[in-house]
Parts: structure tokens; sequence; C-alpha cells
RNA sequence: CGGGGCGUGGCGCAGCCGGGAAGCGCACCUGCCUUGGGAGCAGGGGGUCGGAGGUUCAAAUCCUCUCGCCCCGACCA
């Protein structure tokens, strides 16, 4: 390709807009436009990093014995009231309504499509296991889109849904995906880690997700520095200690706070440490008022709790709500006489003496004691894990890092295939429910994440399994006709060798030139000019190390596609 | 949805408080010159100031409404 029919308008200057590394980037690159907030308009380098992305992904996807297929992104609303999420999945579902009024949504993810599917064309055990797949754009409208591409209403995302006739089958789908999406990830460049993952609208049972390293990461991980224990912050665990504290039980006092509220505000009107209060918050599920209990210097994590409750939605409770229930006004809630149900974090079990809210304005209890005082219905772990937590799986610490997640597996089970009656027969004859797995890729949020490990000052460093050109061609004076004439030699005798070459033909100075080459992030620069040319040479660079090499002319395509397959590893083929 | 901020040529911004001919840098076009890290000189094109309404002799500037965008939070395969 030539830069001149090439349109790749690159930016000086940092678009205001964008906050975060790879947005900005991916705006001065030149591959991404904004169209309105969160969609956007990919451009011809841009595609170029999506569709190498895509290759990737079909290739591992095809190796695994997935088949691709291409469902419509417009679905109708009868699918998806079957299995309960046209309800369920609130204004993030973009509804549409067509000239006869009929309901439609656009796709945020596939399971009702898939299921009706298989329904009608899965009769018989002799057709499973199958495993569909597609690359398609979907839509979700998020509340706060932010971060360009990385988190994005409408976006491509590869999506596929396994079907097996037994658990065993299903198990084996799941971590043969679990494999090709390593595969992917390391053959696209990416330094990332699967963790343990919440299941969210989704649903099913196990879930994990790829988390890329970045700390710009939405995500946190927290994972144990001495096993392999890895998982989303939403659902990591904390290893149950029980600490039995060494002292007497004290007689049930209550005590004057006046308008001290927060646990701040309470441990130091009361000068005791935060791990001697114990926190109540109040929580609907819509069908029950809950209390939950975590000890003074814990987070609740509502995610646990939720699932703790099987509830599918989940909010804390509002000022009247409170009032309701606790006769007092927010701030000052406490299980002691409280007529809900109270779930207490594990933390919470060996501890004596607390401080608690009195349910009264103005007012908390201390020396407040387990059994004595009141009793908590369930004890579980419901609390945010925080570095240097112990590990739920061995005796080593929880520590934390963030990444973004550029891809999640679950195991579903039959919960799409029983609400939409996707059934098939066993070998006795038997009717019985599908069991399935759904597993996605976010296509440009994995391009994001590679570029947000994968860049410098100067711009995007692309791994070469990605990089929209392997090879740039950079003539220092387009006036010079035996430098263009060698420039255009080596251009035709790489592009003969399967080579994808980007020849920087622009009447432009030198310094323009290398600013777009490093911001571009082509891996591979040749640079040809008048002063190495007279030797017979060119200059050869290496994005990533900054190394250079002088190249006799007639070496360059040798030299040039051993450095590439070298870089690309894994048996990728250049052509 | 709550809080904060911003909308002025393609990009980055100034001007707004204290109304009085729309500016600067970059980009773009033409010519000269220059050619190993975003050159220089000269000439030139392009915006009606997000939109609507109002106040005023006069509005980018003041007032009202509205739309859009960004950030924080809530939320989130």
């Amino acid at each position: 390709m030539r830069y001149y029919q090439l349109l790749l308008p690159t930016l000086r200057e940092e678009p205001a807009e964008a906050e975060v590394e790879s947005h900005k980037l991916m705006l001065r690159a030149g591959m991404i436009r904004k169209v309105a907030a969160g969609i956007y308009t990919f451009l011809p380098l841009g595609v170029r990093v999506m569709h190498k992305v895509e290759r990737i992904i079909r290739e591992e996807m095809n190796r695994a014995g997935a088949q691709e297929v291409l469902m419509s992104c417009v679905l109708p609303a009868d699918l998806w009231k079957e299995s309960g999420r046209w309800e369920q999945y609130g204004r993030e579902l973009l509804r549409i309504k067509d000239r006869h009024e009929r309901e439609y949504c656009l796709g945020p993810t596939h399971e009702e499509m898939i299921t009706d599917i298989a329904r009608r064309e899965i009769r018989s055990y002799r057709q499973l296991p199958v495993n569909l797949y597609q690359i398609q754009t979907k839509f979700r409208d998020e509340v706060r889109p932010r971060f360009g591409v990385m988190r994005a209403r409408e976006f491509i995302m590869k999506d596929a849904y396994s079907f097996d006739a037994d658990e065993e089958g299903a198990q084996k789908s799941y971590w043969q995906m679990f494999d090709a999406y390593a595969m992917i990830f390391r053959r696209s460049g990416l330094r990332f880690r699967a963790v343990e993952a919440d299941t969210g609208l989704i649903g099913g049972s196990f879930s994990h997700e790829f988390m890329v390293l970045a700390d710009t990461g939405e995500d946190v991980v927290a994972s144990c520095g001495e096993c392999d224990y890895a998982a989303n912050l939403e659902r990591a665990e904390v290893g149950r200690v029980v600490e039995e504290a060494d002292e007497e039980i004290k007689g049930l006092e209550r005590v004057d706070t006046p308008a001290q509220k927060s646990v701040e505000e309470v441990t130091e009107f009361l000068n005791v440490s935060p791990q001697r209060l114990v926190k109540t918050i109040i929580f609907d599920t819509g069908k029950e008022v809950i209390a939950a209990l975590v000890r003074g210097d814990h987070e609740i994590n509502e995610s646990k709790l939720r699932r703790h409750l099987g509830a599918l939605q989940m909010q804390m409770a509002g000022d009247e709500l409170i009032a309701d229930v606790t006769h007092a006004p927010k701030g000052f809630a406490g299980p002691v006489g409280l007529d809900l149900k109270i779930i207490a974090d594990y933390a919470l079990e060996g501890m004596r003496n607390f401080v608690t809210g009195a349910n009264e304005p103005d007012t908390h209890l201390i020396n407040v004691n387990l059994e004595r005082d009141f009793q908590v219905d369930e004890f579980t772990d419901i609390r945010l894990a925080k570095e240097g937590d112990p590990c739920p799986r061995c005796p080593g610490r929880l520590q934390m890092f963030r990444g973004i997640a550029v891809g999640q597996i679950f195991r579903l089970g039959t919960k799409y295939s029983e609400a939409m009656g996707a059934t098939y027969l066993d070998p006795q004859g038997r009717e019985k429910p599908l069991i399935m797995g759904c597993y996605g890729i976010g296509v440009g949020r994995t391009v994001a994440a590679a570029i947000e490990q994968n860049h410098d000052e100067n711009g995007i460093i692309f791994p070469i399994s990605i990089a929209p050109f392997h090879v740039l061609i950079l003539p220092v004076n387009n006036k010079d006709a035996q430098i263009m004439r060698a420039a255009e030699d080596i251009y035709t005798l790489l592009q003969e060798k399967g080579v994808e070459v980007l020849l920087d033909d622009r009447d432009e100075r030198p310094g323009v030139k290398f600013k777009d080459a490093d911001l571009i992030g082509i891996p591979l620069r040749l640079t040809v000019g008048e002063k190495n040319l007279k030797k017979g040479k060119v200059e050869m660079k290496i994005r990533r190390s900054g190394e250079v090499v002088l190249v006799e002319l007639e070496g360059v395509p040798e030299v040039a596609m051993r450095m590439i397959s070298e870089q690309l590893g894994d048996g990728v083929s250049v052509s």
C-alpha cells in the first residue's frame, strides 16, 4: 500500500476528548473517529488492525472445531420475552419498533437467538456437540460509555455458543474455549491472565474472564501471591479466618453520638478503631429487605451478597426505606432489635464488644455481642477483598492489579435451553435440554488493550501479529530519484514475498515521516537515505526495541522476512 | 440518574467577567526554498461562535430554554 492511496489522517495534537492512552493514540494514528458517545467509525488503518485480530480469532475458533455463522443484529422481542431478559436487561437493551409497531431490540448478545436456532435445528444427540460463533456488531446502551472503543456502545464482538448432550461434554467445550482464548490473546501479543469472574446478566454457574494487565483497566483482579487463585474483585473470595477475641464480654451500653454517621465520624467520636465497628447496610431485592453486616474497616461486596441471596436484582435501601425499617435516619442502623433477616460477614464471627448503630437517631450501642444481643441468620463471605487479605485457597495473601476484560467464557448450563425449550433426544429416546456455554471476545477492546499495553511516548508499538503493516518503507527525500527507485524496488520485492508493506511516498520532510512512522507503530521501518544508499545499504529499525541495523540492498527481503517470522512466533505465516 | 466541566474553521485553544468589525498556533492550497526527527519565507482559502428564543442601537460575550460531548460517582456481558 502506498501512503498516498491510504486515508491515514494522523493528528499532531491530542484530541481533548480522549483520556486514556489507547484512545488518544487510536485517534491520533487515524484509526478511529467518533460518531457519537460510544459510537465510532473505523478508518482504514483501524480496520486493518481489527481484521488482523478477527483473523486470529477465526483461525483459533475453527481450530477448536467451532463453526462460523452470522445472526441478525435486529432481534425480535418475543425471543427475549421467552428468556425473561426483555424485562431483566433494563435500559441497556436498545428497543426499537418497526413500521407495524412490532417490537425488536438491537442485539447486545445472542443467547436467545442462538437457542432459537438450536431448538429448530438440533434434534438428536448425534448432532452434538456443536459450537457456533459469529463476529458481529453488538449494541449495548451503556450508562456511561468511555475510553473510546474500550467501552463503546456499539462494538464488534466475537460470540460463540456451545451445545452439549451432557455435563461432561459441556465441561470439555468450556475448557476447549479456555485454551482457544489463551491462544488468541497470546498470538495477539497480549500479557493477560485468566481469572474467575462474575456471571452478571448472562447468567450461568461458572465463568472466567481474560484480563489484559493494564493500569488503566476498569476491572480489579485479586490474585494470590502463592497459589494460582485469581478472580475479578466482584467475585473474589476472602479466606475465612476466625480470630477469637481474647476479652471479656461487657455489658451493652447506649451512647449519644449526635450527628455522627460515618465510620470515620463514629470511630473518632468514640475513640475506637474501625475494626471494632460493625456496619449495618440495608438492601432491597424487590422480594425481601435484608440487613448485611460487615466490619467497620471492610467494604461490602454487593455482587457476592446478591449471589448469596440468589437475587436477580438488589439495591441499597434508600433513606425512606431505612427510616421505615430501622426507625432511625440513615447512619444509625444496627442489628440489635432489627426485625430483618441478618447476614453477616465471616469477619464478625470472633468479634466481641463491638459498636453498632442503635436504630435510634443520634445513638450508637457499644459492647454489642453476638448471640446475647442479636442473632445472625447466616454467616458468609460478603466483603470486598482487599490487598493483603487471606487467600481463599491457600495460606497466601491476595494482591490486587488492574486489568481490561477482553474476553469472558461462561458455563450456562440449561438456563436458556430450558426457558426456551431447546432439547434433543438421547440414545434412549428421552428428551433432554441442551447444555450450553457461551464465549465472548471484544474485538475492538482487544485492539485497544493491545495498544494500552504496547506504546511509548512516541506512539503505538504494534505486536507484529496485529500490526496494520509489517514494514514501513521511508524514503527520506521524494525528489531524489535514486532513493525513490530503491524504495520502490524494495517495496515490490517485499510485496512479492507476501509482506504487508506501506511505502511512505508522501512529499513530506523526513521529520514528518519519522514522527508518523513512530505514531502508527509499524514494527519494522526501512529508511532509504542518501548516505547509506551510496554504500548500497538501507537502515532497518525495529520499532519496539529501537534497534537499528544497516542491511545490504539485496539482503533486505531476507532480513525482513526473518525479523517478521521471529516476532510472529507460534507458527503464524506471513502471507 | 446525581455532581462537575466544556461546546468558537479539520485539530488544539484565546476572546465571554466589564456587549462595539471573529483571532492565534498547527493542518490545508499556491509559489520559492529546503530534505535523516513535526523547516523557512511570501501569498491564500475556510468558521457566524452547538441550536432556539429573548434583552439591546448592537450579542461569541448578558438572560431563558434546549441539544451534544467529556470527567467523577452510581451502573456494567
